[in-house]
DNA sequence: CAGTATCCAGATCGATACTG
DNA sequence: CAGTATCGATCTGGATACTG
């Protein structure tokens, strides 16, 4: 087997990280694989502009407002989505995508796609390997 | 704010997806996020041969035995890792890469890298997040 | 409207002990 | 050597009820 020149690459970044920014890179990563985090923002993206706590839990089906909020809050903190609250009554709150939301968007999408796309590798390796 | 344009494909694509996929692809997705499976597939990926369960053991600094189990069955049954045991006293079990777990690898690397050189900005908004 | 607070069931993970 | 089995602490997430 051919050693992953591309990996090597990546390793020799994480090495020269300290513990701490270790640690942020696994929470992003995090964030990368969360359902609910790349729906969130893939709302917001597709959106194209602000959109309201109750506009973003009617997109992302199935998500509990607990959930959502979390979500927020956390994507919110990693500077990925910005939160502005409007002095109204009823209140307004409107999330938008940051310009670093939409990179890690941008970086994450061909990472997707080509899982998205190898589906039936994976769905044929699951079946291959519980038939035995 | 711009509609990310490359966002839309992978949405596209995943909407095609049945949802049995659509879970599969989760799934996945959450290998690629979960710190040990991708450090297992990089220790095995680095290697460029089949390593045994104590070497990945050793090299994966901090997992537990029942985790890389459990870390190593679900990456075999995904089709990543291969599993090969040697009828031998004592017991020899190797493991390696598969195409697909190469393939998992180049795919995962640019989205890595771009976390990685991005510690800073994440580092700074979680810091001017938490200051208020 | 946009949350917060509380409860509770299920998943997860490390540590430990045991085995083919 | 390469696991499996078990226990207890911890974390998670949904459902529900309440509030500025």
């Amino acid at each position: 087997m051919k050693k992953t020149k591309k990996w090597d690459k990546a390793r020799l970044l994480c090495e020269a990280l300290s513990e701490e920014e270790d640690l942020l890179v696994n929470e992003v990563a995090t964030r990368v694989a969360d359902k609910w985090s790349l729906w969130t923002l893939a709302t917001l993206a597709e959106s194209g502009e602000p959109l309201r706590f109750s506009k973003v839990m009617a997109t992302v089906e199935g998500i509990s407002q607990k959930s959502l909020t979390k979500t927020l809050r956390q994507l919110e903190r990693d500077g990925l989505v910005t939160r502005r609250v409007y002095a109204e009554v009823p209140p307004r709150v409107e999330y938008a995508l940051t310009e670093l939301g939409v990179e890690l968007l941008e970086h994450v999408e061909p990472l997707w796609s080509w899982v998205a796309k190898s589906v039936g590798d994976f769905a044929r390796a699951r079946k291959e390997y519980d038939a035995r």
